[in-house]
DNA sequence: CTGAAAGCGCTTACAG
DNA sequence: CTGAAAGCGCTTACAG
């Protein structure tokens, strides 16, 4: 039922050996021969087997793709862009949806997972465990990592001080003075420097204008638009509120935005909001953000990887994209009565 | 440097044959001779060629998942259920992010794609083409889909119509009596039964409760937020507006709630809105909607898609999972004044 | 319980 | 330009 290349070759009066050079476009096969092929494989429906292939020519074709969580419009878009290109170069993908919980996440719990299977490995923002770093490097395939600069291997990302740096900006430059920020906290266990990097451009920016940030105008979330809320809400609610926030990103920013809904308050009238990334909700609500290219990043990251895998070396170099205000309707200058409530009046609210 | 089979069958001084029993865990192995090989293997760090094996036993431990758009809501967390079964099981996912371009889309460019490739297929959400079914047919694998009843293979959905009759009952009880409707429209090319079947919900259940559904009550966008703001302003800007509107997502409903804050109407006090999947974002929303399960049936799916591959016989049943109503605040009863807007005064204010 | 050997279906030097 | 043959690294009857 299934043909092999035996088949093939036995129907066009050649050798296997032949039958594979003219399917695959190899040269030094005459016209005419790899015609006679060409028509038997197409009368068979021949399809080459890849577990044949691979394990006679030591490529697999496929790459290893690992994500902490598909579900994340952050990944699922990194992963729109890296499959696109992976299947423009007749690449599969093996996706790897690990979750990041802690050290027990599922890339460490077995070390068959990618062994001997693919060709080259993406990893898209993950911190790496030792552990897992050795088992990249024991697989000895190219690897190219996204979000997160690494010794070992080349990465594709964007300049998280520059986002927040870029957003404190705009807001100053709207004349806003007391701005909060709604961070993103980071799972305990891993030393992701995203968090840690855009709350530094925000703090950094402010001081460099003169402007200080007290302790509490800067709230954590996990990254979600719920917990952007929840401490959107904390934020806004105090009497002393800032008239403009910076969170950490676009789903931070919208459960900003519901909680100011929630508690009254008009954006950008009485406060305004900006994010970074540029979701689809942040066009929808009329969000002010700091737009990152993830699709482009995805593909950027790829064609790194495939470069490798046809052997140019990559060393470990970082190619940083850029970013790009997006001003929509959430941010505008402070409500006049603003100007007047400078730190001294803040102090006596209390 | 990488170690092979034959590796440690010379250190630990058996045959390859009873390496590969005992790494397998195969029974009639003695316990001294299993002890020896485990050890061995450890040693050398030895992990089995998947390409080998693959080509040995004519099992792959790849299953073959396909979807439109991975960057979609409810792709994504079916990728994420299917993906989370398959690793418990030692399954590997291939992911094919195949578009969804009408005739040109890529599973029907290229044969080669799940050709021995996989050991079973996972169709999500996709309409397919009549070669595309022949061409899975002759894949020779399990074949589960999601979300459309199919006639060749099980499938795992919800029931369309079901989702839409319990928003609009939800709103008739209410005390709703003029509903419109923002539906999903469907790629051309595709005979995709969701659109339709939901639309039907809602006339159906109108026309139940003897409501009459005017022809500009009924909008259709493209799935997206944006397109839901896009049509919901049409419908919402209209002097005889709704007070009340059934979205066929969840969000198409959140653009119709950003059409009504646009234009200055309360949600639910000028009109109430609700949807249909629970989003994230519907909960950030305060949106009341129908939801449905998805990463519960991404698992479903791939369990019986498992249980095929292990040999059972599935026919081609449909499993449908239930929808639950979620009341949040997005919908209430209609404005006082709305008794008084019955047909005859609708007609006049035009 | 264990091993020798064939076989899975390709690719790739090596000859010619 | 083409073919015979070895080899990729496993698994699986078949004997014992």
């Amino acid at each position: 039922m299934v043909s092999r290349i035996e088949d093939v070759a036995q129907a066009a009066g050649v050798s296997t050996a032949t039958v594979s050079r003219a399917l695959r476009g190899l040269p030094k096969v005459s016209d005419s021969t790899r015609a006679k092929v060409l028509k038997a494989a197409a009368d068979l429906q021949y399809v080459a087997s890849p577990t044949a292939s691979s394990l006679a020519s030591g490529k697999t074709h496929v790459v290893g793709v690992v994500v902490p969580y598909v579900t994340r419009w952050y990944f699922a878009h990194l992963i729109s862009g890296a499959s696109e290109v992976l299947r423009e170069q007749g690449f599969h993908v093996l996706l790897f949806d690990v979750g990041d919980e802690g050290p027990h996440r599922a890339l460490l719990l077995d070390s068959r997972m990618l062994f001997k299977r693919v060709d080259a490995v993406l990893i898209l923002s993950l911190r790496l465990h030792d552990a897992e770093r050795e088992l990249l490097r024991r697989l000895n395939v190219p690897v190219v990592t996204v979000g997160v600069p690494d010794d070992d291997w080349p990465c594709v990302r964007i300049d998280d001080y520059e986002t927040t740096r870029q957003a404190t900006e705009h807001l100053i430059g709207l004349g806003h003075r007391h701005i909060g920020y709604v961070g993103g906290d980071t799972v305990p266990s891993m030393d992701f420097p995203t968090p840690a990097d855009r709350a530094r451009g925000f703090r950094e920016t402010m001081q460099r204008h003169g402007l200080t940030v007290s302790a509490h105008s800067v709230v954590m979330g996990d990254w979600t638009a719920v917990s952007g809320r929840e401490v959107g809400r904390e934020l806004l609610a105090r009497p002393d509120r800032p008239t403009a926030v910076v969170a950490a990103s676009d789903e931070l920013a919208l459960g900003v935005l519901a909680a100011a809904r929630e508690l009254g308050l008009a954006v950008p009238a009485d406060v305004s909001v900006i994010g970074i990334d540029d979701h689809e909700m942040a066009d929808l609500n009329g969000l002010t953000t700091v737009a990152q290219p993830v699709v482009e990043q995805g593909r950027m990251a790829t064609q790194l990887l495939l470069s490798a895998v046809a052997g140019h070396d990559l060393g470990h170099e970082v190619a940083t994209v850029p970013t790009r205000l997006v001003v929509r309707s959430s941010t505008a200058a402070p409500p006049a009565s603003a100007a007047a409530v400078a730190e001294p009046v803040r102090a006596s609210a209390r």
